[in-house]
DNA sequence: CTCAGCTCCTGCGGGC
DNA sequence: TGCCCGCAGGAGCTGA
């Protein structure tokens, strides 16, 4: 699923066309995802600008010039489409002969442009809320996440306070949403492959040139995979339908098995279960 | 507070 | 071919 790298892809896929643009009808194909959308969404929606598309953590968010900001999360199989869009479409189809809607397709913004954007999630992890724009940062959802990665609040002293003092693995405690926003699974066995930290190291027994280079590890690793458009697992896409790649640099994610990337390293990567989800490392260059 | 485990849901690939 | 199992990019909740 979508971790930071792939949102901000989506969301960079999506500005374009929704940014400065009214939504004409928003068609609730069910009551809820992981929770029941708000009371009267679907009206609160239909007529709404959406004024400025922006993301924080692996949350999307449409301000709207009701003053309220519509939360999208895409949980683990969440995908955001776009079609009928200028640029979007192929030689030869119309606004008027959009795809047929597919089994998943849960909500519809049906734009006053033409251009449709549709929410599809399988599983239904995903979520959707509206909230006052002021009360955004309070939201319950919002309002216990860390720093942004890329961001200038996240630094080296500011995970030696947060690791300090924990017994969990450094694994747990990138994952951990509080520490820090927006890593997953993928992106956090990346980010300690490249600082050379075995994800089962206890967060507070790393020493602080480690530290710093995880701090460096994390940004280099997220910035490289939202320039490659982030990574097409399954079925993840980009807004207009194009595969991220960043999924050919992985260093060890998925790659059990397989010999270390690491030049000179005998190393072969090995795949451990910590709280019930992979790691993958080598553990001749991770420590 | 911290931490591990469970839970929600569907789909896919591998082994028999 | 069909069935069963394990696994999947998240994260809130529970209980120790």
């Amino acid at each position: 699923m979508p971790e930071l790298p792939e949102v901000e892809t989506v969301r960079r896929g999506l500005a374009p066309s929704l940014e400065g643009q009214v939504i004409a009808r928003a068609e609730l194909r069910r009551p809820d995802l992981r929770w029941p959308f708000p009371p009267g969404m679907a009206d609160r929606l239909t007529g709404a600008r959406i004024l400025q598309l922006r993301r924080r953590s692996k949350y999307l968010l449409a301000d709207l010039d009701r003053a309220e900001t519509l939360i999208v999360h895409l949980g683990m199989s969440g995908r955001m489409l776009l079609s009928g869009a200028a640029g979007v479409l192929r030689p030869g189809q119309f606004h008027h002969d959009l795809p047929a809607l597919q089994v998943h397709d849960h909500v519809i913004l049906h734009m006053a442009s033409g251009a449709r954007v549709i929410f599809n999630d399988p599983r239904r992890f995903g979520a959707m809320d509206l909230t006052p724009t002021a009360d955004l940062a309070q939201h319950w959802l919002l309002a216990r996440i860390g720093p942004e990665p890329l961001g200038n609040d996240f630094h080296a002293a500011y995970l030696a306070r947060q690791l300090a003092g924990r017994r969990s693995s450094i694994k747990a405690a990138l994952l951990d949403q509080r520490i820090v926003a927006g890593l997953g699974n993928i992106y956090v066995c990346e980010a300690l492959f490249r600082a050379g930290i075995s994800p089962l190291r206890a967060a507070g027994r790393i020493g602080g040139a480690r530290r710093e280079r995880l701090v460096g590890a994390i940004r280099a690793t997220l910035i490289d995979a939202i320039e490659a458009g982030g990574s097409s697992l399954r079925d993840y896409r980009q807004a207009d339908g194009e595969l991220g790649y960043f999924q050919h640099t992985f260093g060890v994610y998925g790659r059990e098995g397989a010999p270390c990337m690491t030049p000179d390293c005998a190393g072969r990567v090995r795949r451990i279960v910590q709280s019930g989800r992979s790691s993958f490392y080598c553990p001749r260059c991770q420590r």
